[in-house]
DNA sequence: TAGATTGTTAATCGATTAACAATC
DNA sequence: TAGATTGTTAATCGATTAACAATC
């Protein structure tokens, strides 16, 4: 065996950036292209290739020395390794806009998942057509969780649902939770958890330029002060 | 002054915490709770209390020993620094379903950013109405953002027209972008950038359920492997 | 006052960077 | 062969944790 010791635990932030690699390594196949290098992808996601090489070196080799890598090789073990070909399966737990999005999205599908189906406890949604799916009433998750595979829960549902919720789906034997609503699920062990917010990149962005906005200002009122002196 | 040297860049790691301390001080708030704890924030986060403390220690106490921090004064202050309320512009470039679905949410206004318009390029989706706005020619962008602040770019279109469309947008004078699209936009001096990419969560979780798989599969495989020598 | 909890310093841990021998 | 680029080790950097004096 090649690679490290296979029972040591890949850390988050290479876990990170596997999807990452795998969706640059899409483009690249998508415009033909049929080797690259630990640079070139290190350019492409704008990070250094010494980072790039160590995350590969984790699943072991599989680059050559003075060539690089082959993309399409590379691309596909990045995959077995994220899982996509393994077929797990999702509910959206949830109808609104937000549900009704992800059930239209390509995330599913871009990640090999399968969206078995979407349930929503307001009798106004429920028997609604999204995306092919019928929603269902939550009533029936129980049956419906034990009659099908699902490995994952996807939260589009208001924060103060989201941890009962959550918990009576891990009861049911999920052992994933994508969660979108307001409230960050805890770390549950044995279950893997990925509190999403999108807004929180966005106030990222206003605190760079408030942080930005600051520093001119600042140095604005000094020249000023110092021009009154 | 109490805080530490305001000129000093606060880590990304704390800038990326802000929002969450915002949302959980929300809640609380929501739910008349008049008082908290780094230990109480800490649980509500899946932290520990020591990370609460040094980060808002960042921005100067604002906590009182022996009592812990007013749940209201907190929140205000971090929205303050997160640069709520400075009530900065956006444009959403792409007017399908993902940005269809972004100006309809409740993003900008969680964040106290406007949403000035909404632009795309395909006649089928201008002059089409979403959410009270009429989407927009790109070719009429130079001038909007002459003309509307607009610090804030959206980019909700493919991959393949990210890079170009950012570039030009950056020489108009837009200093954020938030982009969804597949290929990320590379760093860039005095632009606050954050290129987010749902499904990715979604396959990080996908590797930790194949992860715990492999190794039940391999346990299995080795306790065969003794029974059968 | 006694109990609680902060703000901050020092110690630990993990992740990134730099460097280079191995080798295609 | 010479040039290129990997895989890996050691050095640096940054972030998290633990601990505790200060004090409300």
């Amino acid at each position: 065996m090649n690679r490290k010791e296979i029972d040591e635990r890949v850390p988050d932030a290479v876990i990170g950036r596997l999807p990452i690699y795998y969706r640059i390594l899409g483009n690249m196949i998508e415009s033909g292209q049929l080797r690259t290098s630990s640079s070139e992808l290190a350019a492409n996601m704008g990070m250094t290739a010494s980072v790039v090489r160590q995350d590969l070196g984790y699943f072991g080799g599989f680059g050559q020395k003075g060539y690089g890598y082959g993309v399409k090789a590379l691309r596909e073990r990045i995959g077995e390794i994220l899982g996509i070909g393994e077929a797990y399966g999702a509910v959206i737990i949830g109808a609104g806009t937000l549900g009704a999005f992800l059930a239209s999205s390509d995330f599913f599908a871009d990640g090999g998942v399968f969206l078995r189906g979407i349930f929503d406890h307001d009798p106004e949604m429920i028997g609604k057509t999204i995306c092919g799916h019928v929603v269902k009433d939550t009533c029936e998750l129980s049956s419906f969780v034990g009659e099908n595979r699902v490995e994952i829960a996807v939260l589009a549902l208001p924060g103060k649902d989201a941890a009962a919720v959550s918990e009576w789906l891990v009861c049911l034997g999920v052992r994933g939770i994508w969660n979108f609503s307001s409230a960050p699920i805890a770390a549950t062990e044995g279950v893997a958890i990925r509190n999403i917010h999108p807004a929180d990149s966005l106030m990222e962005i206003c605190f760079k330029l408030r942080e930005e906005d600051d520093i001119l200002r600042r140095q604005r009122r000094e020249r000023t002060g110092n021009e009154g002196s």
